[in-house]
DNA sequence: CTGTTAGCGCATTCAC
DNA sequence: GTGAATGCGCTAACAG
């Protein structure tokens, strides 16, 4: 590997002037820059980034901390971060934790150890912990949830979740049960308020029979719907915290005899490429992941320059996306 | 940001020691490494890895190159590989390069530019496409295909589409459509092999009108499935690419009136998690895309440390999952 | 066991 | 327009 020094000697100039050919080519002659290419192409010279890096201090990458990358609604939104940060020349260092502590905890030390120049968090935080304030450490989070105390970008969930409940009050469900994210999941408990709140809004009783917990995996989904088919009087609707919990219920309520959306409806919440798919095709929320992942990338580079005023908080709109898997309340539940 | 410099005389003592209590403690006084335990402590420092990495002109760092992250096939792929990155200290740069060689051509300046150290692609390479060889870039091709001059990790895809086809035609289906990806993509020439030596073997014509191009997409799948069911007579069974594709394709068929697998049978290629949530669950071949990411990488770092030999070429198993997709061919068609 | 010294590759002074 | 000299933070070789 040929090195600036090399170059120089070739093109029987000094490193200084190769160094300038190559960041500031109208401070040199045509004559040396001529001399200088042609020497770079014969040795094949390629600058070393490493080298650069060092010297300003700036690793000219972000972290981003993913709980698990096999996951479409993850993966879309580091499709947005990418793309902002390919514009800004910046690399992303992709950081799956797996929901563990520890693995996480190194991906942040890539920020302290300058590996990395800051971070984007894909998990909500829960309000009581803080990993990042005790380093300092330029962070933001995608995908966050309210009251937290970092620069964040999201959607309002519990107005959603509210927006998706009222319309399935709207066609006359009353009982209405939801297959939940894990309790403490940030997202499941403003989806949840929301869900209280539509309720409470029309009269209805909180029943937390009605409620089942899974972890927002497609197996859940279709393991929780088991609760809902042998109840003596099943929901006749069903609201999803997200849509592989959706699609995995469906799957386990058809498997049953129920029909959807004749003997219950199923919502979601995303708007994964796969629930158009599904059959019957999803009602859902449809998050503008892309988009969430490129404002917290332009968020998080406006930190890191010191040019960001005023909020830092995004919240985004969602979309709710009315298909097939809903429909009125059947007539002998009422 | 405190150096190494501040730790010293914080310690009263010489930066060499710092350095050593930090790599090599069991060569350092008990009272020196406490003191210095002591100064980094009050100072908050942190090692600045980019000058560790500019030292030893090693970035630690290997990069992924996926056509589409968010694409479940890959990114589950690419956990694989972090698995093992993780274990040997590496962080994993993503380089999501939408199908752009542009896009990819700055991914493997990464690493000419020693960013990174070594490279996985993830896209199968045409036999004329030589992005790498003309840098010297460690690189190994991770589902890749047959005749590649890359060291590759793949699995026998047409041998895997034989198996299908084979089960089609055993379950009596002569009329075999298929739904393939573009037809220059080494995937789709590979198990286009594998679709016509089923046929050959079996005595059974090959005809063009049956297969249809699609580019591993839904969309294309739901797409494709129009041209079949619009045929005076429809075949009886349909050879998807992949997974996306084939739960696309079902979803088109069942809109136009068609049974799965009553009417046709479907089969799809990969088994991601969705296609036992499908309705019908999918046959398909379940490609083991965690394992080849780790093979992958590993492949890779052996590369990279000089250990690796014999063959670098890996093929692994395969296996052939048999849902509800698929059954005998109806009666009257024959 | 500890300190002094040199150098990794590059960009940037400051003279000329 | 150009070159010689300096230093970024760290480790390794050497000397004590």
């Amino acid at each position: 590997m040929s090195t600036i020094r090399d170059v120089s000697k070739q093109a029987g100039l000094s490193i200084a002037t190769v160094s300038r050919a190559l960041s500031t080519p109208e401070k040199v002659s045509p004559e040396s820059l001529k001399r200088v290419q042609a020497a770079i192409e014969k040795l094949q010279y390629r600058p070393n980034m490493l080298s650069q890096k060092f010297r300003y201090n700036s690793a000219n990458s972000i972290v981003v901390l993913v709980p698990n990358i096999a996951n479409l609604f993850f993966s879309t939104v580091i499709s947005g971060i990418e793309n902002v940060a390919q514009k800004r020349g910046f690399n992303v260092l992709l950081g799956d934790t797996r929901d563990s502590m520890q693995r996480e905890q190194e991906f942040v030390h890539l920020v302290e150890t300058r590996q990395a120049d800051g971070l984007i968090q894909l998990r909500p935080y829960k309000a009581n912990n803080s990993l990042l304030p005790k380093a300092h450490v330029t962070a933001v989070n995608a995908s966050g949830c309210e009251n937290t105390p970092y620069p964040t970008v999201r959607i309002d969930n519990v107005a959603a979740a509210q927006e998706v409940m009222r319309y399935l009050i709207s066609l006359g469900h009353k009982r209405i049960g939801m297959i939940s994210g894990l309790k403490d999941n940030p997202h499941a408990i403003d989806r949840m308020r929301g869900y209280k709140a539509a309720l409470a809004e029309a009269g209805i009783e909180f029943d937390p029979a009605l409620v089942t917990e899974g972890d927002f995996t497609l197996w859940s989904g279709l393991n929780a719907s088991g609760h809902f088919s042998r109840m003596p009087t099943p929901p006749t609707a069903l609201f999803c915290m997200n849509d592989e919990m959706a699609i995995g219920a469906i799957k386990g309520l058809k498997s049953k005899g129920f029909r959807v959306p004749e003997d219950i409806s199923v919502t979601g919440f995303d708007d994964l490429e796969f629930a158009k798919y599904s059959d019957p095709a999803l009602t859902t929320i449809a998050q503008p992941a892309g988009k969430i992942g490129e404002k917290a990338a332009e968020l998080l580079f406006q930190l890191l320059d010191g040019t960001h005023e005023g909020s830092t908080e995004f919240v985004l709109p969602y979309e709710f996306v009315i298909r097939q898997s809903t429909g009125p309340a059947p007539q002998q539940q009422n």
